[in-house]
DNA sequence: AACGAAATTGAATGTGATTTTCAATTTCAG
DNA sequence: CTGAAATTGAAAATCACATTCAATTTCGTT
C-alpha cells in the first residue's frame, strides 16, 4: 500500500483531534498524493470522482482543509484561485500566464531581506506571498 | 479646481479611445484622488454616494477599471479583496491582519534578485506581488 | 454483535465580491 | 438639432468558496 507515512500522519491527527477515520478521507489523501504540482479543489474533485463517484465536492473541499490543518497539504492562492500542493519546505512561485506552468523558487536572501524590512516597521510577519507572473520560456515563442 | 493634471490625463485618455467624458467619471476621479491609501470598490462607492447619490455602484466599479487602464489608478488585491490606490512608483506591501493597516515598501535588491531568479528559468516577468501579512507594531500589544 | 452518542457526508443552498445584461439616458460629431 | 454610439445603473448572473441539515457512518462501550 502506498503513502504509508502520510496515512499514519493523517490517522494520528484524526485520533489526536477526536475526528473519525473515514474511507473518503483516505481516498482523497491518496488521490491528492498521486498528483504532482498545484491542484485546484475542482480539479482534485474530478480526479477523486473518477475513482470514487460517490464522493461529493464538499467532502473533497473539507478534506483539503483538514489536510492543511494536519500539515499534509498547503494551500496557495494564485490570482484568487485556491490551489493545494503537498507540504514541503517554504518556497515561492513563478506562474506562467499563458500555459499555467508553475515553477517553485526559494531565496534565503529575499526571505532575510523582507524580514529585515518588516523589522524596520516593528511588523511581525506571519506569512507572505511572493509570486512572479509572466511567460515561461516555452510560451515566449509567439 | 483641484486635480487638474489628472483630469487632463483622463480627458486625453477618453479622447484617444473614443470614450465619452461624463460627469460621473469626473466625479469618481475627484473622490478617488481625495482618498489616501488603498480603497475597496465598496468603500469608494460609499464615498462617491455621499456626494453624488445618483451614481451607482456599477459605474464606480467600471470607472475604476477605466482609471486603471488609463494609468491613473492601480488595482491591488490583498487576500482576495480588490483595492485601488493612486498610481505611483512600484512598491510592495506589508498588511496588518488585525487593523488592516497597509505599509508600502520597496527594495531594489529584492526586485533585482527576483528578476535574476526568473532569468535562470528563461521566464519573462510581467508583474509580481510580494505581500507580507502579519501584525503591525500597534497590534502586537495583545 | 449491538447500541448510541458524536462526527461525517453530500445535495442543496447561502454568501459575497465581482461582472454582465439591457433598456433608458447622455454624449458629441456632423 | 439629429442620430449613432457610448454610458448609465438597477437587476440579475457568475464564480469560487462556505454553510446547512437530514441521513449515514464511525467507534467506544456494552
Ligand atoms: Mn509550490
Ligand atoms: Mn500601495
Ligand atoms: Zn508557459
Ligand atoms: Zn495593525
Amino acid at each position: 500500500m502506498a503513502n504509508e507515512v502520510e496515512k499514519r500522519a493523517l490517522a494520528s491527527y484524526l485520533e489526536e483531534h477526536n475526528l473519525k477515520h473515514t474511507r473518503q478521507r483516505d481516498a482523497i489523501l491518496d488521490v491528492f498524493l498521486s498528483v504532482t504540482g498545484h491542484v485546484t479543489s475542482e480539479d482534485l474533485y474530478q480526479r477523486v470522482r473518477a475513482e470514487h463517484p460517490q464522493i461529493g465536492y464538499t467532502t473533497v473541499y473539507r478534506t483539503m482543509r483538514l489536510l492543511c490543518d494536519a500539515g499534509l497539504a498547503q494551500e496557495q492562492s494564485f490570482d484568487g484561485l485556491a490551489r493545494y500542493e503537498v507540504s514541503h519546505a517554504h518556497h515561492d512561485h513563478l506562474i506562467c500566464l499563458r500555459c499555467g506552468k508553475i515553477i517553485e523558487f526559494e531565496c534565503e536572501m529575499i526571505e532575510a531581506t523582507q524580514n529585515e524590512i518588516a523589522g524596520r516597521y516593528g511588523f511581525r510577519v506571519l506569512r507572505h506571498r511572493h509570486e512572479l507572473y509572466g511567460h515561461c520560456v516555452d510560451c515566449q515563442k509567439d
